[in-house]
DNA sequence: ACAATATATTACTATATAGTTATATAGTCA
DNA sequence: TGACTATATAACTATATAGTAATATATTGT
């Protein structure tokens, strides 16, 4: 990235902005293990039906999670890994960082099994 | 990434919220080839002194870029290349996807001459 | 068609924050 | 010290959006 006009700015600025949430980044970890449906979603985030599937519509609106309805549920799944590759970089950052050190960092020593 | 706590995320959530300013992108954008101070980075962007100070002590804030004054003047600069590997990520799935397509592909051929 | 279930949407409130204008603070030089 | 420049901050307005409660829209099974 090295001279993004305006238009490409606030197009990264309003990915980074879906991604600047903490209810949407826990219904992505939750999705991380395969796909799941809103009830399910509704349940592992602790929120309210509502307020969920309004997170998940701008997820997808975004291109981050896809929508496959079958029957009367309706399953959201992972689009692209490469929003884990984000999410680790900054946790990586973060661990590294701040004031928070020594818990950030026993946050995220059960947090990283991941391994790009 | 895989099992943040509630803690972890608002942390995460708050760093891409961050990240998810067009002025803000602006100037670290403009940060790319080495420090500049406030009156530099207002003619560039474009903004406003007030507005682009306030930008940049949130910034700073955040880790995201390191503060050094010099006289009358204040340096900002990048603190940590991985902003950029995290702005490239995002650029190359933007170019992927989306609706915008052929606009945004050609946006990103001028734009993506960094090579990590 | 009707009841039951799953998801989406609407209208609303409350909160956060980007931008602006004016002012404060601090460093430099006469 | 006082004028000058660079940066930060405060008070304010306007806008966006997270969360909620209520309702609408499927879809399934009887």
């Amino acid at each position: 990235m090295s001279k993004l006009d305006d238009r490409a700015l606030d197009y990264v600025a309003q990915y980074f902005k879906a991604l600047a949430e903490p209810m949407r980044l826990k219904v992505l970890n939750a999705l991380q293990d395969g796909e799941k449906n809103v009830s399910q979603l509704t349940e592992i985030s602790g929120g309210t039906q509502a307020n969920v599937s309004k997170h998940l519509s701008l997820l997808a609106q975004h291109g981050l999670v896809k929508r496959e309805s079958r029957g009367t549920n309706v399953f959201y799944s992972i689009a692209d890994q490469s929003v884990y590759e984000l999410c680790e970089l900054v946790c990586g950052q973060i661990g590294n960082r701040m004031h928070l050190e020594a818990d950030i960092k026993k946050m995220f020593s059960t947090a990283n099994q991941t391994g790009t």
